[in-house]
DNA sequence: CGTTTCAATATGTATATACATAATCGCCAT
DNA sequence: ATGGCGATTATGTATATACATATTGAAACG
């Protein structure tokens, strides 16, 4: 592999050629060095710079085309493009690892499970057009004595027969679909909720406290798999999204 | 170009080799025929299949790699990963932007505005280690006659000076900033709090009614710019995240 | 003067080739 | 058995080359 050593003495670190161009390029783009608009070398200039070929430099600068960073034209060049609107990545983790996050024993508790024909509610929950049998849960996931976050789910059986099985006694759903079901799509929906009586009374709270309330509906090959609904007590969750522009 | 033309008679569409190979691989893991851990066919057999060079296959499968589909083993092949922890993506527009997506007339309003020395809290929450001169803000976002969110800002004047000359009466201090910042890195803190006094008034609802809160923490080029807090009534907003398997 | 045409140019895609690297398998010697 | 060693293999990175395509600027033309 054709590897390039960098010149500092000490910590003589060996990375691709490729990656080098990225970050040197996103460095400057970063740092306002280039600042939006600005045009970027064009690819036979960066083969002289970094003596290298335009296939290198041009698969560089696609990625980072890719990722939003710049704006490549045709016979003018490439170009900085205007900071996008912010979107953020949200990673949402199994309960169970949050909790141990934070240095607390973790247990789950099933409230109920039911079985039925989806009934409309269901079917407009998961996205369901046909009617077919549903399996609902509520269960609390705790952190320590206190409870952490209360789970309602649906899960569509034409989807997931086996899940029909299943008593979701201490083993919350979520794990137990994930390695089960294949490659999914998503649509998260986070909002502010005051407690309902049910609510305020299963996460231990006073009744019209806010909560926070994160909805997942899962499709995978365009079949509705589970819709999840989490109800944080305000104090117990924070999310926390990031942007960084591209790391590659 | 080297196209190719999909065999549909109808509609012939000229897609390339790549992309084709792209889709297909992906298709195929979406719908679960190729489910995690199963053995992507090898480099020299893509290249059969497609009767192409292996370059344009290494491309593609390359692509998958830094998408997290698939996991590539040197000397055993390519396999389908695991599905991972839920990342999504969450798209925080403008305000006014979402305000007019919902048909409603936008409007802002300044509530105050102070420049002043960094004290402790505002140093926390931008995030700065020297004391310096901030500019603190707070404002409302109106759509229609309703107040939509309530906006808190400081931001940091050693970084962006000449935002101390602006009053920021009638257009809030978000849209001015974009463009007269480069590319930036943010984290987002979203979370649900009761409104206190202060909020409810403003907002024009009841003390301790639930709000969702999105705290913004935005750097460029490693210096904190800005931290701002979005209040917005519960009933007002609900954000949205999708995942969508690497669509490239 | 405006319009059309054409050549120049930067990027887009693909090929054939080469060698590096990591991991594995099987062979061999202990 | 077992531990090490080298050959094999699939991927990783890079090159030189070729031609396609979109776009621009200038030349040619009416």
């Amino acid at each position: 592999m054709s590897l390039v050593e960098t010149d500092d003495a000490e910590a003589s670190e060996t990375i691709s050629l490729h990656q080098r161009i990225l970050s040197d390029i996103r460095e400057k783009i970063l740092s306002g060095a280039w600042p939006p608009g600005h045009r970027i070398p064009f690819e036979h200039e960066l083969t002289d710079e970094y003596n290298c070929s335009r296939m290198t430099v041009n698969k560089a600068l696609s990625q980072l085309a890719k990722a939003g960073l710049i704006e490549r034209r045709r016979r003018s060049g490439s170009f900085v493009r205007q900071p996008q609107s912010q979107a953020a990545v949200l990673e949402l983790h199994d309960i169970r690892i949050e909790v141990e996050a934070l240095g607390l024993p973790y247990r789950y508790e099933r409230l109920e499970r039911v079985k039925r024909r989806g009934n409309a509610e269901d079917r407009t929950l998961l996205g369901l057009s046909a009617p077919g049998p549903v399996l609902s849960l509520e269960g609390l996931h705790f952190a320590g004595e206190r409870p952490f976050a209360l789970e309602q789910r649906l899960i569509n059986l034409s989807a997931v027969a086996e899940a029909g099985d299943e008593e979701f006694v201490e083993i919350a759903a979520g794990p137990w679909l994930i390695g089960r079901v294949p490659w999914s799509e998503a649509e998260h929906r986070i909002r502010a909720m005051a407690a309902d009586e049910n609510t305020a009374d299963a996460l231990d709270i006073d009744p019209g406290a806010p909560c926070l309330v994160v909805e997942r509906r899962t499709w995978s090959a365009e079949h509705p798999v589970t819709h999840v609904r989490f109800i944080y007590p305000a104090e117990s969750h924070t999310l926390v999204a990031r942007f960084t522009p591209s790391q590659g």
